[in-house]
DNA sequence: CGCGACATTGAAGTCACTCAAGTAAAGTGG
DNA sequence: CCACTTTACTTGAGTGACTTCAATGTCGCG
């Protein structure tokens, strides 16, 4: 049951039959998570690679005086600890944001893996370079954006990718975040994000409520949220995208 | 002449002898650049990967209204496009700062040294990784940071990456990025840049003239950032660093 | 010299923040 | 089943960090 896995690295770039069935013979077991648990990280398996298989995570920082930023938003398909499989050292700061599910895969199968299929970690190597290329988007969100265009933004993006792996339905996706975990996303204050979802309200856009989206007109939100869509490295897909950049 | 790509590995993780012959075995062409010229993208050899041997570049992304965030700043020892190696795609904007030098290396040896050397790929993936990890920190510096802790903590953070490939002398740098430029990347407007600056040369911290950067006093200067040096993924040295964190 | 690029300074404006209440919904315990 | 608590969201008022606009200063260079 990694299928999720081989959806997801296939978004990103083609994938071999061989190279298929490589990754789906990989053993998992599946490990659950309560909602809003933070230092996930020290519960995660030890020398295992997780990846997300339902519900939300996120990865963030906190300085010392308490102010916190969200490094990444974490959903379905995503792995999240490449970086120490690869590099070492220990996992940055993990929490879940909402009850979460993940499949462990034992680090020696994987490193059989890579020494076996190049294309293999090319695929895995892509899902590292996209999450780069989203935290750099991220960047000229919360440095040059608007508070408007940064959660029109925010809101593309997570439908876009919730989209890739088959986990929105039409217009309408999940958000289990609070308001204020959106700030600490978006480098605002809470209260500013609560106005600022008013305005998009208010325009008609989008509606927001019990951490459900539906995205009503999304070419304007991507026009108002200076959106496009190419960093997200998205193939296109064979059957057509509902609503499409 | 790739030495310095092996030291920049070496910076993160160690390599095995033959590792770093294959490595050293790379053919590699020198290539020119002048300083402030943007659109190098467009000027790179198709097919190759770029090392930079010697200058200052960056990753850049203009809005439509003429905005600008500077996503990443890219030092001697940096790969520049890696990720359209492995991801495809096309170049990111990319701009020399400062006179630049280049080593390009064919594609194809790289694809061959890939498939021989899981430990290769490992390191060079690894650089990607680093290079994530350091926009997720500047996401930190953008999003919750003040101005004042913002530039202290780049000044920080480039000391220690010259001084990771030995482009630093003592605690003096070179830093040839105007004001306006260092607002991009900042987040900042070019006047608050300026009296950021003036406010921590008073404080004794730094000088900082003609493009040469001094830090008089590196751990208060971290300190006053909130700079802690791990996102680096710098392995301790041989050598004792001069100012440490 | 005189031009262009960069740095510096002052004044005025604003976007988003903080502080402070208040409302609404959902869970907890007696 | 109803007080009590907790959590999230909403609203208003005042403030401040940073911005924009506009000059002025300074340095290197053709």
């Amino acid at each position: 049951m990694t299928e999720l896995l081989v959806a997801r690295l296939e978004s990103h770039m083609p994938l071999e039959q061989a190279d298929r069935a490589a990754l789906l013979a990989l053993p998992a077991q599946t490990r659950q998570f309560s909602a809003r648990s933070s230092a996930i990280a020290g519960k995660l398996l030890d020398n295992h690679v997780h990846v997300i298989e339902n519900g939300f995570a996120c990865r963030y920082r906190d300085l010392p005086d308490g102010r916190r930023q969200i490094l990444s938003i974490l959903v379905p398909g995503d792995i999240i600890d490449l970086r120490q499989f690869v590099l070492g050292g220990t996992q940055p700061f993990l929490a879940s944001i909402s009850p979460l599910s993940m499949r462990a895969i034992p680090n020696d199968h994987l490193f059989r893996l890579l020494e076996t299929s190049p294309r293999a970690t090319r695929a895995l190597w892509s899902t590292t370079l996209v999450e780069e290329s989203i935290s750099r988007e991220w960047l000229v969100s919360i440095g040059k954006r608007s508070a408007l265009e940064r959660v029109a933004h925010l809101l593309c993006e997570i439908y876009l990718r919730l989209d890739a792996v088959g986990h929105s339905s039409g217009p309408r996706f999940p958000l289990p975040l609070t308001q204020s975990e959106l700030a600490d996303v978006l480098g605002l204050s809470t209260v500013h994000v609560n106005r600022t979802l008013q305005e998009l309200r208010k325009s008609g856009l989008i509606s927001f409520q019990s951490g459900i989206v539906e995205i009503f007109d999304f070419s304007a939100l991507a026009t108002l949220g200076l959106f496009s869509s190419g960093y997200l490295h998205l193939r296109a897909r064979s059957k057509p995208q509902p609503i499409s950049a």
